[in-house]
DNA sequence: AGAAAAGTGAAGCAATCACTTCACCATAGG
DNA sequence: CCTATGGTGAAGTGATTGCTTCACTTTTCT
């Protein structure tokens, strides 16, 4: 499945890498410039700026440039879409366990 | 980072395919054999095996064979680290967000 | 003006991904 | 036994990923 354009992959796929999990970590404590968010990694700015822009891509970050400074700062709205996606998956377990559990009543086996 | 062994790489990138999710979103009505979960997509068997064997590998789903057949179910507690992490993200943003909201209150002409 | 700092873009490279096809094994049922 | 069903494994392929280096622009500082 090619279909690159879907939110969710790109959102997942933005947090499926360490370093830009760290990125979003560290954006959380509040905005960075690009050269403050590359400094803890042990690899080139240019390396670090093309994680940043999947985190922007995917939406989870924006950022604005002032001078030569880019000001990145978190998204929330777009990581509240993956957590209601998976949120939605528990909840829809939960219903499934549930009706188990009614089925595991009528014979008669009550371990709750 | 090639380090593909943190469980929440596994995790997410395991999520960021559309065709797991939507096997995880089967799963989650209740268990199911391979090739059950294979019918609806357009690719091969082989394909969907590949899938399932990545999902397995991040812990999301599990699986056991009885005769020829094997049974595949979810493992909700995988999806929880994952739900954990980006609920921590989410908590930490609201904390810095309030801490804004704090300096904004004291306002204007203050210095400190 | 000249140098340093901050960031950008492109090309290249090895590894991984998402498939395919083909060959194959194991079990269930006539 | 024989065949259909359900599932596996391996090899191959083209696209994508996660970097690197190098060249370059723009802004700030002195």
């Amino acid at each position: 499945m090619l279909n690159r354009q879907d939110p969710l992959d790109r959102l997942f796929q933005a947090l499926a890498d360490g370093t830009r999990r760290a990125i979003v970590e560290r954006l959380v404590r509040g905005p960075a410039a690009v050269s403050d968010l590359a400094r803890p990694f042990d690899m080139s700015l240019s390396a670090v700026l093309q994680h940043l822009n999947v985190l922007i891509e995917s939406g989870l970050v924006v950022s604005e440039k002032s001078g030569r400074v880019r000001t990145c700062r978190i998204e929330p709205g777009a990581m509240r879409m993956t957590e209601d996606w998976i949120t939605r998956q528990r909840t829809g377990w939960e219903r499934s366990f549930d009706r188990l559990g009614d089925i595991l009543d009528d014979s008669g086996d009550r371990n709750d």
